[in-house]
DNA sequence: GGGAATGAAAA
DNA sequence: TTTTCATTCCC
């Protein structure tokens, strides 16, 4: 939750979690601070939440009383992402060399607390919703590959019943196989591990403390710092402050939440690198931080912003004065050094800098007068309130702001509250419905969005408007403009050619006209909207971007349904879904759409990042029919006691139809040779663990169980029985259905590259790809052309880059 | 917000 | 041995 001058915007978010507690002016402070990176950070970090997350602004009233309009926000743990652990890395590395810098910062910024977390480490007990998350195990893992294979396969089944399925066919999973899975979450967990070292899995029994501040959500940083030399500086003003202002709790975005913006930066930074570099050089011509370096024109777009914030920012005071002022007068508004420190390294550094600013404000601002957390439920139940009241309120705003001339801030805070709320677009005036725009897609939307009501229409306008108004001024200024003008206007025209591509027609054509009709308003209104306009045009291409991906999932969805309804699975199977990775760790972050193969793009990211995604797309995708006949032939003897009538259901539907799809798929999917010819084979041996105990104490109440002969019996006692049944379904060579079916999807990145089913590309492929590309271009706001045309004209069905800079970014999805 | 699974870690 | 919590998302 953000709060400014009273007014707060809650945030949620899908896969950061967080709900974090900014105040505006020590927000504004910081960035000035930093010199306007950060700015363009928070927003990415915005952006990146944006998706799933709906942010409402509103009056203060926490009391909201919830009504649960929508749905919960999914999760409130940061999540984890390999990725980070290396950022972790590589920020203690610079922080070390850049100690002195920084050491002012930290002790303008640092707050107690911040201290004590980073003694803490990422665990810190209070604030639960900040804690890392888990890392998946193998099994987890497993579902997470296969769910959407077993959904497809069971469209009518919840995800009770898909994860019943799911453990079926763990149990029947070869066990070579299931330490495919096993490896890779222990290389998660080792990961996960390094980079939060005090990692405690079950947070310590500190929660029963309340927090004196029941209804602030505080955000402690998640994430530890392997070396954090800052530790040392006392923080008293911090502390100070944070009594003093106990509901501004500062909260800047951290890395970890991040993720999607940071990939989002390094996705940039890379294409930068890559191919552009000599011309941003070149356009860069603006003496300070960003030229000499190819920095990344989103940064450079951000200092920019930071500057114009400092001069234009002055005007909104910080409503309690806080010691941060002090601070600002201290460091320099845009401090070129800064700059020139991310400039030097095109990559690695920017990246690294951002990070390292990024933490250093997120540990030093985490304020601790909140610190005793509430219980995620808690937390929860209020974010939903909040957010349902915010969107209550929303309309109040939105009229407010527009009627005066806001401060950027203010502008700033209009986007996210748009963006949080997912408004992209449809734009109609605050008052009428939205519809229209979201018509195609909401039907689905509903799902992803559902706070997201009426009220969100406003923020998309204004969006736009910045967009357009930043366009053109743009054109006028010579300063950024220059490079502004190549990075906005293609960004924007991009996004809209994807969008229209992707997205249903009567949303894109909204959308347009809103574009139009806003621009003409926000000429109208005018004024200092440059910097906005460049924050506006970030921010849209970054909403669009959101949109995008919701409508691409909401459609799937929609399929799914319908598919469901009536036709069978045709649709479903092996759609990209089945494809898309998902971090394992972070949950959300993002969202890797076929990987292609080996893409230049795909190279530069090539960090854990990428590697994990790999290794994640890596493993091997079984084919249901495979479980299915294994189930029905094999394995109904195994199973027993458990969910007779899921097995019952997926072996009935599942072979035939599933066959069809799973051949036509087979093309795109490969035969792993490694694999074992039947990946199902039975597990030969486990010892029961822990939790196989308890299940078999759950099943052994007794469930009808399967017979080789698909008749159902009365299961035994599990426990007894298991092994018996395992050993059975070993022998049993299951081999030949398994065989025959069993292919085993694994796909390598280049098969999938290579090979996708017509199905595929006709039905999801394009929309996903595209709306990833689009994004990637947009941080990057290099050449949207590049992108562009690399992905549009990448023939191979899905352009490489598009994939991999789609799994970056689309941390959001879902 | 519970639940369905497995599993790792902690209590 | 039992809890927590990681994933997903319908109910």
């Amino acid at each position: 939750m953000c709060t400014y001058n009273g007014t707060k915007l809650n945030l949620k978010g899908e896969w950061s979690t967080c709900d974090f507690t900014i105040h505006f002016d020590v927000f504004r402070q910081e960035l000035l601070k930093i010199g306007g990176v950060h700015d363009a950070i928070f927003i990415g970090c915005v952006q990146f939440k944006h998706s799933t997350m709906k942010a409402s602004s509103r009056n203060k009233d926490h009391s909201a009383d919830g009504d649960g309009t929508g749905k919960r926000p999914k999760r409130k743990c940061l999540q984890w992402h390999p990725l980070l652990a290396k950022k972790m890395l590589d920020f203690s590395e610079e922080e070390e060399e850049d100690e002195e810098d920084e050491d002012i910062d930290k002790d303008a910024l640092m707050s107690t607390e911040g201290l004590e977390h980073e003694a803490d480490e990422t665990e810190d007990d209070d604030s639960s919703e900040q804690r890392a998350r888990r890392p998946m195990n193998a099994f987890l893992l497993f579902c997470k590959r296969h769910r959407s294979l077993v959904r497809q396969q069971h469209p009518r089944l919840d995800n009770r019943g898909a994860t019943k399925i799911l453990a079926d066919w763990w149990s029947v999973l070869d066990p070579k196989e299931k330490q495919k899975y096993t490896d890779l979450a222990k290389e998660y967990k080792d990961a996960f591990l390094k980079a939060n070292p005090g990692y405690k899995w079950c947070p310590t029994t500190n929660k029963p403390l309340k927090s004196p501040s029941p209804t602030v959500t505080t955000r402690k940083k998640l994430w530890t710092f392997p070396t954090e030399p800052a530790k040392e500086f006392p923080i008293t003003k911090r502390v100070v402050k944070a009594e003093e202002m106990p509901q501004i709790n500062f909260a800047m975005a951290d890395p970890t939440q991040m993720g999607g913006l940071s990939m989002l930066l390094l996705a940039g930074e890379h294409a930068l690198t890559a191919k552009e570099i000599s011309s941003n050089t070149a356009q860069s011509g603006t003496p300070d931080s960003t030229k000499q370096c190819g920095n990344s024109a989103l940064f450079q777009l951000a200092e920019m912003c930071s500057d114009r914030l400092v001069t234009e920012g002055v005007q909104n005071e910080p409503p309690t004065g806080t010691s941060e002022d002090g601070h600002a007068s201290e460091v320099p508004v845009a401090d070129p050094g800064l700059g020139t420190k991310n400039d030097d390294d095109v990559k690695p550094q920017d990246w690294n800098t951002n990070d390292k600013s990024l933490s250093l404000l997120t540990d030093t601002s985490v304020t601790s007068l909140n610190k005793s957390e509430k219980i995620k439920k808690k937390k929860k139940k209020k974010v939903k309130l909040e957010s349902t009241k915010a969107e209550k309120h929303t309309v109040k705003k939105s009229g407010k702001k527009r009627k005066s001339s806001e401060s950027d801030m203010e502008s700033l805070m209009y986007t996210i509250d748009a963006v949080a709320k997912g408004d992209w677009g449809t734009e109609k005036p605050s008052g009428s419905p939205v519809k229209s725009g979201r018509c195609s897609a909401k039907s689905t939307e509903n799902l992803l969005h559902p706070v997201s009501s009426p009220p969100k229409k406003k923020m998309k306008p204004k969006q736009i408007k910045l967009s357009t108004e930043k366009i053109s001024e743009l054109n006028k200024h010579s300063k950024v403009s220059d490079l502004e003008k190549v990075t906005t206007s293609p960004v924007k025209t991009e996004t809209f050619s994807v969008t229209e591509q992707l997205l249903s027609h009567n949303a894109l054509g909204e959308v347009k006209a809103e574009n139009k009709e806003i621009s003409k308003k926000t000429e109208a209104s005018g004024s200092r909207k440059s910097e906005r306009s460049c924050k506006g045009a970030l921010y849209k291409t970054l909403v669009s971007e959101g949109m995008l991906t919701s409508l691409r999932a909401n459609v799937d969805r929609g399929k799914k349904a319908s598919g469901k309804g009536g036709s069978s699975d045709h649709e479903g199977c092996w759609k990209e879904e089945e494809w898309s990775f998902s971090n394992v760790g972070t949950s959300g972050t993002k969202k890797l759409k076929k990987l292609k193969p080996k893409d230049e793009s795909a190279l530069g990211l090539g960090n854990l990042e990428q590697e994990f995604a790999k290794k994640f797309n890596s493993l091997p995708q079984y084919s249901p029919v495979t479980f299915d006949r294994k189930n029905t032939t094999v394995t109904r003897k195994k199973k027993k006691n458990r969910s007779g009538s899921t097995e019952q259901q997926k072996s009935d539907k599942a072979i035939v139809p599933q066959d069809t799809n799973s051949e036509e798929h087979t093309e795109k999917v490969d035969h792993a040779p490694s694999v074992p010819s039947s990946p199902l084979t039975a597990v030969s041996q486990e010892p029961l663990i822990g939790s196989q105990k308890r299940k078999a104490r759950k099943t052994k109440i007794t469930h009808l169980i399967r017979t080789a002969d698909g008749r159902l019996s009365p299961a035994g006692d599990l426990t007894k029985e298991k092994w018996p049944c395992k050993q059975e379904k070993k022998k049993q060579p299951l081999k030949t259905d398994t065989l025959v079916s069993g292919v085993n999807y694994s796909r390598s990145e280049t098969e999938q590259a290579c090979s996708i089913s017509p199905e595929v590309q006709t039905t999801s492929a394009i929309p996903a790809f595209f709306s990833l590309a689009a994004l990637a271009e947009v941080a990057a706001m290099e050449n949207a052309h590049r992108g562009q045309r690399a992905v549009s004209l990448n023939r191979d069905g899905q352009p490489k880059e598009m994939a991999q800079t789609s799994v970056l970014i689309s941390c959001a999805d879902q």
